[in-house]
DNA sequence: GTCTATAGCCAGATAGAC
DNA sequence: GTCTATCTGGCTATAGAC
């Protein structure tokens, strides 16, 4: 029936505007008025939908994640060489965040203001798991294609690789004597530079 | 004086005080009855020392700032080589932020928040500055002692693989399911592997 | 489902006694 | 300088008409 039609657009309005709010400001310095405003309806309609301010917030930090973990799960689960998914993983990533440059500021963030957040994230499927990656490493390095490394280590030195630019982007800028042109340009070439900083580090020679 | 002997601390109390409670929960989630509690007074007292919750802030943070600053310029303003400078950095910085553990997180969140704090603090001296570092990469690169790199990049490269865990704490806790202390032992683990990490990647072998 | 109006609370800031 | 008491505004949330 028609009201439910209305129902499914008014609510993914508000959550779109939500999500666009609460990313620029965090959940505390998010106001209702102003995700009200972004939507185009009023205050007392985001209750109807949803509950409270921090209900809303959650329906959007989840589908925040779930918008991340797959890129993570890519990297992860494949059958590609160590060195293939270093590759495509830098990549893609950073093509994905240039779409959503707050996104990894956003999550972080709000893990470390509530940690057991990620605790309701971990119960759902999809959430990443690094046991693929760790036998893969383990079997290159065994195999002498890749020099000895913990898996968990390189696993982290490539996400934070990736991600730290958009985190530390005001931080960058300042130091580097950057405007918005010349960090667009210097994040677009670690579309490959990084990746090859990895790999020549990792691979046997 | 004695009032001005009390002046002082009092001040220091409340600086500390309000250290604590911003880089716990941030400027917006930061409550002014929680600092006051925290230092031992009465709300009234923060706005005789500091007018306005903002002004306080703004204290807080640029002596967060300035506890920093110079972490970045001990790499890049002495002569030593870049292998040196690479694993000195990684050695102290590590052992420094396990001090202070919000401070990464507190100013990159802040920073992403208000863009335009940053100007205020380059108009300090002291504020970290890159050129005597890429002449030093530029000169090892051309002598043959590194491979091609550009120093911007190696740069972002060096904090990001050293900052990130500190940011991304809750994150890596889940993925690489650790507890405390397992991750206290991984980011140990750091002080050397990360260095060893760079350096095999950048030098000419 | 959608709106207006308002309840009720809480936080930052100030007045004024000591 | 330090306190208690209070003002004022803004925010989440709800009541109730349509």
């Amino acid at each position: 029936m028609k009201k439910t039609q209305n129902k499914e657009t008014t609510e993914q309005q508000i959550l779109d505007a939500a999500k666009t709010v609460f990313q620029a400001k965090g959940m505390d310095g998010a106001r209702m008025q102003e995700i009200a405003d972004e939507a185009g309806i009023n205050k007392a309609m985001l209750h109807y939908y949803y509950r409270s301010k921090e209900i809303l917030f959650e329906a959007v930090f989840k589908s925040a994640f779930l918008l991340l973990a797959p890129q993570l799960n890519a990297v992860l689960n494949d059958d590609s060489s160590i060195e293939e998914k270093i590759k495509n993983f830098t990549f893609n990533y950073v093509s994905f965040m240039m779409k959503h440059p707050y996104l990894p500021n956003f999550i972080i963030q709000e893990l470390n203001r509530k940690e057991d957040f990620i605790l309701k994230l971990k119960e759902n499927t999809g959430f990443p798991n690094l046991e693929k990656f760790k036998t893969k490493v383990e079997s290159e390095v065994s195999q002498g294609i890749l020099n000895p490394i913990e898996a968990d280590q390189l696993f982290v030195n490539i996400i934070a690789l990736n991600i730290f630019p958009f985190l530390g982007k005001p931080l960058i800028k300042a130091f580097a004597d950057k405007d918005d042109k010349a960090f667009q340009e210097f994040v677009d070439c670690r579309k490959t530079e990084v990746a090859n900083f990895i790999i020549n580090s990792i691979k046997r020679h």
